[in-house]
RNA sequence: GCGUCGGUGGCGGAGUGGUCAAUCGCACGACACUGUAAAUGUCGCGCCUACGGGCUACGUUGGUUCGAAUCCAACCCGGCGCA
């Protein structure tokens, strides 16, 4: 019988280290949830553990990309999948600790198979008018069609770019009938740790952390990554790297601008927001 | 003190006689999301509401007008220039 260990939690809960804490007294290695911490490179803004603080527990996909390589919640199921096996043939405990929530529910619930990502395909779709996405969906599955935003250009795509492969989208229950849901499975027991810190308490560490994180050079950091990637893919890395990169395109502009006073109290709200978002995933988990 | 520009919702900032509770952005709140998920999208955001509407709002006071956030006057406050 397989067993897991899941610690889920919002951004600045202190998972990794209770992770780490469970870890060492439970013979287990640690399976990373973070669909940033895969990328080399994003070290201060997406606070990922060092090696000290590992206390010697394996840690499994953390810097495991390039900054320009995407990775995907489909390339993370079937890594996690892999590794759950690899570390309890080895009669260690898998521990997956994160707060990409939607990573947990694809390993939890399943993605649909056979439609990987058709970075042509997205590129042509990308052209088209929102309008005509939405209808596309339609005509091809109505069903699916009914569920997304007509507004949500990357759904719909993504929607597409599965009804080219699958000629539909399956529906959610039956999402892989070829690969049970992992965590369903009645071989697979899972426990979970959440770690839910009440408001005050959790903007509080958040705020302290961000101190700290541009003490210690968070600034140069998303400066280099800026310089490797560009506008666009910093955007897309979200949070400090998006705020951030927004900052120093604004100083470079107007140097004497002081922007530097709206930087903390930004970086603060959005990641308020996220942690905001990541609460409201571990509601629905507690009605499941 | 004189001159000048300006004072609009939590903030930034539109509007410059009617259809303005006031474009938009941010923040805030709620929500959706089946391979970019730290992403992407939706809704709400003066007060009250039997959800049809109703009420009080654009520094203050007064005036012009059928009608003013928008025009006029005085006053209060802030920036800048001259003294």
């Amino acid at each position: 019988m397989t067993k897991i260990l899941c610690i889920a939690g919002p951004t600045a809960s202190g998972k990794s280290a209770r992770a780490v804490g469970e870890a060492l007294t439970r013979n287990g290695e640690i399976i990373s949830v973070d669909s940033r911490q895969v990328y080399r490179g994003l070290d201060i803004g997406t606070e990922k553990i060092t090696c000290e603080e590992m206390h010697g527990v394996p840690h499994h996909l953390i810097d495991i990309r390039e900054v320009n390589e995407i990775y995907s919640a489909g390339d993370f199921v079937s890594d996690a999948t892999h590794l759950i096996e690899e570390i309890s043939t080895r009669g260690k405990l898998p521990i997956l600790v994160g707060g990409t929530h939607f990573y947990f529910d694809a390993l939890l619930k399943g993605l649909p198979t056979g439609a990987d990502a058709n970075p042509a395909l997205r590129a042509e779709l990308e052209k088209l008018s929102t309008e005509e996405l939405y209808a596309r969906v339609v005509r091809a599955d109505a069903r699916r069609a009914s569920e997304i935003d007509p507004h949500n250009r990357r759904r719909l795509i993504r929607a597409l770019e599965i009804i080219k492969s699958l000629g539909s989208v399956p529906p959610r229950n039956l999402v892989d009938a070829r690969r049970p849901q992992l965590l369903w499975t009645p071989g697979v027991h899972t426990e979970w740790i959440v770690i839910d810190p009440p408001k005050e308490e959790l903007r509080t560490r958040i705020d302290a952390r961000l101190r700290k994180a541009l003490e210690r050079g968070l600034i140069e950091e998303v400066h280099k990554v800026h310089e490797k990637v560009g506008d666009a893919r910093l955007n897309e890395l979200g949070l400090e790297y998006r705020v951030i990169g927004e900052f120093l395109n604004l100083e470079a502009k107007h140097p004497s601008g002081c922007f530097a006073s709206k930087l903390l109290p930004a970086l603060s709200a959005k990641l308020w927001q996220y942690a905001r978002h990541q609460k409201s995933w571990l509601r629905k988990l507690g009605e499941r």
